[in-house]
DNA sequence: ACCAGATATATCGAGCCGATATATCTGGGG
DNA sequence: CCCCAGATATATCGGCTCGATATATCTGGT
């Protein structure tokens, strides 16, 4: 069971579950819609194409512009040759709504969170909430060992390495209060049918903690 | 000529710059201290300390913590069994300023500013500055691309996609006044010479030679 | 005394990154 | 008009990194 990077394949499924697209275009958008995969190389997304299209969860259309033998000035689209457009097939939408639904701590760590809450929209309501809720407690974790560290080693660093720690604090911190704000945005626009068993209100979230040590 | 990560080679240097340690501890730091290197693997650090001891930058001393049979309690560093610990010879100091001096495009990307900054203390206050200035002309240049694609598609984006994009704009954005402010700190401070001083002995600013210390 | 967990070093396969190759289309200059 | 530079587009390869795993010692709890 070749992992294969399931992140990648779900922002793949995930964009073209929008528009078919081509490889080149593909990278483009995971680079600039997607926080993640910055710089995508070609020899890790074409592979994962190749076994996306065996699986049956996309398929491979041949671009067959058959723009006769005129330059075909006119349309602005401008088809350029023959690409290969990959397009969402019926098993690829049933998989990509399988792999939104699985909410393992897989969901809220620094490089998967952002893909998944860029597909929120088509995330059911409470799936959304509990990958809110980890990602705020991976956070704060995060935070209380900087801050315990910090107390330490009070006057051991220098100032530039005491000032990159203090900016990244202050980011995390950042993101707390963004990831609240986020919270309180879906409970208020979202009747209260959470499943969690959970009904007052200062239960504390009780964040779905990883029970598992890896 | 395996480059081998020429920034984990120039983080592990730094780190052991200040004292020797042993891999775990080395480990540690690299993930605490600088802000890249979140889950290296040791498969990747020992690998790259070898390496580093071949090509003479650093030297291997098995500590033999000869403790006899009392258990030696009083010490709280605890030497536990024989460790491997990692020292910077003359050749690391020198490759050590020869890494920092280098302001090549590697020096102000996502990954690299970090440790580069990290190691401010022991670099050029012109080095400095130009990294300084080099990390926020990537990251206007990055704010540019996403304005502009932003604003292409206006209505294209669902609501979380919608508030994703925000909130990396506005991190951005930060950082760029973090980094602008840092910039007005080195202008102000360093108006011909003096470079900041190390906690230490003086003599951290290219040594051509020197042989000896700690 | 025992077991769980932290400390510490080491190795291996799967797979990712960066460089590179190939080919077509577009735009600018001589 | 042609050629070159650059963007578009697909593809491959080797070196290296990651994650899992193995081994061994020390510490702390019961």
């Amino acid at each position: 069971m070749s992992r294969r990077s399931a992140l990648l394949e779900l922002a793949i499924l995930g964009l073209l579950h929008e528009s078919p697209l081509h490889g080149y275009e593909l990278r483009k958008r995971l680079n600039a819609t997607l926080g993640a995969f910055r710089a995508l190389s070609f020899g890790t997304l074409y592979p994962c194409l190749r076994e996306l299209v065996t699986r049956g969860w996309i398929a491979e259309n041949t671009e067959t512009t058959s723009l006769p033998e005129s330059r075909t000035a006119a349309t602005g689209s401008g088809s350029r040759r023959a690409r290969i457009v990959y397009e969402l097939t019926a098993d690829g939408k049933d998989q990509f709504q399988l792999m939104l639904s699985q909410t393992g701590p897989a969901a809220w760590e620094d490089d998967t969170f952002n893909v998944h809450f860029a597909f929120f929209a088509r995330t059911e309501a409470d799936v959304r909430l509990r990958i809110l809720e980890g990602r705020r407690s991976r956070l704060e974790e995060r935070l209380d060992s900087f801050r315990s560290s910090a107390a330490q080693r009070r006057e051991r660093l220098d100032h530039y390495t005491t000032e990159l720690q203090r900016h990244g604090l202050e980011s995390a911190e950042r993101e707390v209060r963004w990831v609240t704000e986020l919270i309180e945005t879906e409970r208020s626009t979202t009747p209260a049918t959470a499943p969690t068993p959970a009904p007052t209100t200062a239960a504390a979230v009780t964040p779905p903690d990883n029970h598992q040590a890896t």
